[in-house]
DNA sequence: CTGAAAGCGCTAACAT
DNA sequence: ATGTTAGCGCTTTCAG
């Protein structure tokens, strides 16, 4: 492990002209900047990152905080950041609250403290007012995926519009008879949506004239698994059968094309169904959905850090970003069958 | 950000007493370490990871390397891993391969390079002999989930037992006409198995006096659709039609079922289908399966770096260990109904 | 454009 | 059991 001192030495340097022709931080000619890249090169010299994170207080590390890591969408967030990280030459230290109520405790009251990481990225939590005052007391700049977030810059789709648009397809189709698979309020404690995807679908009835009917909505907890159980309930009901179920997610939707199957109902003849997401199995299952891009969610928030980061002042005081999303017509949805 | 000094005058004590009284490293007299704590809480102050790594030359961070975060078996491993780090105190951070070629390069010739971190697992990955030399070379705990990785401590199960027992339970219901849905070639760059699923299923059915057939043999890619892709190949062959089906993983065993499901054929009836993994879909699709335990081995390999790191020196050097398997049972294996 | 030198905040001998 | 002190390997004024 060769240190600073060694480069300079083998250079004919001082280590601060080493240390500025790597940083690119100060002038240095093109010279000597070229007598320390080849001493950097003979001596396969990397930098300290805890000296120069000590030296400099700056760490070249983002900590990514995270409900688990084990949703495809999620998972599309996380490598999305990373990727935008890693060209920056940052690293990301991840934080999973899959854990429980202690793992979250000792995050806000430990972890994060530590000065490990120059900024953090939240992905879809729901943080308590202490825990948001913890991070913006860290005094580094903070980003969240899928808000809200009160005080915090969030990127987030238009949740209200999305399942809206959703909602109108099934409507343009001429359906009536549109079912809710929305989220499980127990999930609330852990990630966010606020009831936006269930709002947005109201209006949308309310706009076409139908008055919203509780037998057409069941939660779920955004498995695949949970999807079917509600579809199973929703499609069993012999009065109120639904010719089209929305579900706010994909997983959920690809359950209840599971269920209608199981049930002997032909999609969409019998029953159309649409998601949101477009997930890896979406286009499989020849699902209908509104797409949304979580990969480039994670890296646009990962770019509004480095560039807090790069600006070093607070001009550029990130707003809310609406990200994209769009609609995505496959087999899943049809005109419902004139009976 | 109060610092050590700050809390050392607050408690009237110096900081080398704070450090040691914090770390527990060294003796402190109850009395002094109550001081100790309560200047601690009083100042909220939380040690600098950085200027300790500095001091100490440890940094109470593990990188991870992994080929991509979204795939069930790898967040399951990732978990695992997190929570046993989390529990000692540790940081972890992630590095993700998903990237492409340089970013691997970069990961080896930089990111791992900087002493961000005190000891590296990998997971399922299939490095290329520099590759290890380098990782070696940093004097680091090095372990791996899921090898083998010559020279470093494996922890994984034995794949051509799994593959064996899975063949065993179809040949021991009756079965002969048994397929293989294997791993694709390509992906052996990226992460192994080497081969091993396929020489137990060869190896089981040579037991039972049966000729490997290589109609009965297809490559997908660990997903749902590429184990879909390939069943529907096997079951569409119109002479040659497999009673039973052992998909290498669970993903493409679930795409098998969803394959017979849609020719019309029924599971277990028309055919059996097996898998590996134990995948959190698996019971909702009935599959029978060879289960692992991919979070126990994250926390296992972990837990080895926790201990390589206590220790010190270089007893106990690892060994590559063995972890558990078990097959499942589930709905949709039977005996091959008599034509 | 470059060098000297003073830290960054902590840990670990070494004393006592 | 506790204090003193010398670094850890960089970055960053400040001079020149």
């Amino acid at each position: 492990m060769a240190s600073i001192s060694e480069v300079a030495r083998l250079a004919g340097v001082s280590t601060a002209t080493v240390s500025r022709a790597l940083s690119g931080n100060g002038n240095v000619s093109p010279a000597t900047r070229t007598k320390v890249e080849r001493a950097v090169a003979e001596l396969d010299y990397v930098v300290s990152s805890t000296a120069s994170g000590l030296a400099s207080g700056r760490t070249r590390n983002v900590g990514v905080v995270i409900p688990f890591v084990n949703r495809w969408y999620f998972g599309q967030v996380l490598e999305g950041a990373q990727a935008a990280l890693r060209q920056s030459g940052y690293d990301l230290t991840l934080y999973n609250l899959s854990g429980g109520a202690d793992t979250r405790q000792s995050l806000f009251e430990d972890f994060l403290l530590r000065r490990r990481v120059d900024a953090v990225l939240t992905i879809c939590l729901k943080l308590r007012p202490h825990e948001i005052s913890t991070l913006l007391g860290l005094g580094k700049p903070l980003v969240a995926v899928g808000g809200p977030l009160p005080g915090v810059p969030t990127l987030s789709i238009d949740d209200v519009e999305v399942a809206r648009l959703a909602t109108e397809h099934l409507l343009a189709l001429g359906h009536t008879r549109i079912a809710l698979i929305g989220e499980n309020p127990e999930a609330e404690h852990e990630f966010s949506l606020s009831g936006d995807r269930l709002r947005g679908y109201q209006s949308a009835l309310a706009d076409a004239g139908l008055a919203p009917n509780p037998e057409l909505f069941h939660r779920a907890d955004y498995t695949i698994q949970g999807g079917y159980v509600a579809a199973k309930q929703l499609l069993g009901n012999p009065r109120q059968r639904p010719t089209a179920i929305f579900a706010a997610s994909d997983e959920m939707a690809i359950g209840a094309i599971l269920a209608a199957r199981d049930l002997g109902l032909a999609v969409p003849h019998d029953v159309s169904v649409i998601g949101v997401d477009d997930h890896e199995l979406a286009a499989f299952f020849g699902l209908s959905t509104v797409a949304q891009f979580p990969r480039d969610q994670g890296w646009r928030a990962a770019s509004m850090i480095l560039d807090d980061l790069a600006e070093g002042d607070d001009r550029g005081r990130d707003q809310d970003v609406r990200m994209p999303y769009e609609l995505v017509v496959r087999a899943s949805t049809a005109r419902p069958s004139t009976l």
